[in-house]
DNA sequence: AGTCGTCTGTTCGTTACCGAACAGACAGTG
DNA sequence: CACTGTCTGTTCGGTAACGAACAGACGACT
């Protein structure tokens, strides 16, 4: 039997070969990440990489106005805190947890230590990190020409993908700051959506029906998206590969 | 003397230290990018990295609907086909000579082969693509939240960065495709633009009068991809230190 | 010099979204 | 249980940008 928690529970430490999963491993350290807590800011050195497993972590840029957008979003099929070893250390985006749960995290040192040996998690996180960038040049090309129920939708449906649960805990306000509209906006276009059945929501959570319905609303991009990180993280899942073909 | 053309007019070229600049040189070609030349597609595997010197390159993504969307330009700070060295090979995106000029290319086997000695070469090419990913990130907010007008603003500031001359060739239709709106809106902008003195335009043909102008009427986005882009490639500068240092 | 294709200027109605304002409803707390 | 803060629903006028359509102007080319 597995833990209840279990590093495996993200993609990219599962991917790893045993050898450098026994490597990191003793370091990973369950964290657990509430609702709104901020990994990092604009411009702050952060100490650990995240590794989530049922958190989803949100990527967003606050303006000057103090106007919001998402420029991505990341769960279990990633990590937070590229920049670590990109080596820039920080960024102009801010990191914020939009769904509680847990992630592992990694002390930087280590993190830049296992990278440098140019084994399998170099090469994991730099696809991931492709991965990572076509999310946010989609986002780029959706935040300019899609309507705002197709943009809620894809952001419901990647949502949905990261979550176990079907029922994410979250309120229209919040989504308009990650869609970067009103809360009207999102209140009009959710009311939409249930009234299709492709959702349901009440005060405060919203959850996914019908993931077929919701993907004829979206635009184009979820399908990129999900397309892409299937694509780039497809052919590095090792370990697992291996659970599945030989069975302890 | 230096010739007209030369590898270190690219700043991460330039960045190298001797020895790997060494071993580079002679595999780099300087190649002639015409206006409107497409160095890759949607999925097309590429055959080499691209260095450019003078030319402008615009990555972009084509939506389904045919619409348009700028999400980073590359010049003499950068290299076209990051997805090489990342690990994907390709991506969704395109990548579309925006000005006409010269950039050395580099076949992707010697530039792999570079990469993965992980010696200065990975750091710059690493950076380089943390300072994309904080250009695409920007622009995808930008969209959401920024008018016409101060996006051209921006658009026009981060081009005349990367050009040498005062005049780009471009029309309002090539650049409406860029910022992802009609034509119209351009010609509007830009109208507004150079009444204000900022910026002169003919038919085909526009040139920036007023840097600073056109700053105060740009979003702060312009001024966040420049300062990112500064902090994140200033201190790999290693080559061209060294020759202010020792002039020859 | 004249021709023609491309580029720019301008107009008009339409639409999606914004900003502000407020009523009602839910749920956690004392 | 009642209170209270938060969340949702709805309304209104305002506006930036859209889509379509067309006139005029430039300039390359013959």
């Amino acid at each position: 039997m597995a833990p209840a928690h279990n590093p495996s529970q993200n993609y990219l430490l599962a991917a790893l070969p045993a050898a450098e999963f026994g490597r990191l491993a003793p370091h990973l350290e369950l964290s657990v990440l509430p609702l709104g807590e901020r990994l990092y800011g604009p411009g702050e050195q952060l100490q650990h990489a995240y590794f989530p497993t049922s958190a989803i972590v949100s990527l967003h840029y606050v303006l000057e106005s103090g106007a919001t957008a998402e420029t991505a979003g990341v769960g279990h099929e990633g990590v937070v805190g590229v920049s670590l070893f990109m080596g820039g250390d920080t960024t102009p985006s801010s990191a914020v947890v939009q769904a509680a749960g847990h992630a592992y995290r990694l002390d930087r040192h280590l993190l830049l230590q296992e990278f440098n040996r140019a084994g399998l998690l170099q090469r994991v996180l730099l696809r991931y990190t492709q991965a990572l960038m076509t999310q946010v040049t989609q986002t780029a090309a959706c935040n300019r020409h899609h309507s705002v129920e197709q943009r809620l939708c894809r952001w419901l449906l990647l949502a949905a993908d990261r979550s176990p649960e079907r029922e994410l805990v979250m309120t229209h306000e919040l989504v308009a700051g990650m869609l970067g509209v009103r809360r009207e906006g999102v209140t009009e276009a959710a009311g939409k959506l249930q009234q299709a059945g492709c959702i349901r929501y009440r005060r405060g959570h919203m959850s996914v029906l019908d993931l077929s319905k919701l993907q004829d609303r979206a635009c184009e991009c979820y399908a990129v998206v999900r397309k892409e990180n299937g694509r780039l993280l497809s052919d590095v899942r090792y370990r697992q590969d291996m659970a599945v073909a030989l069975p302890t």
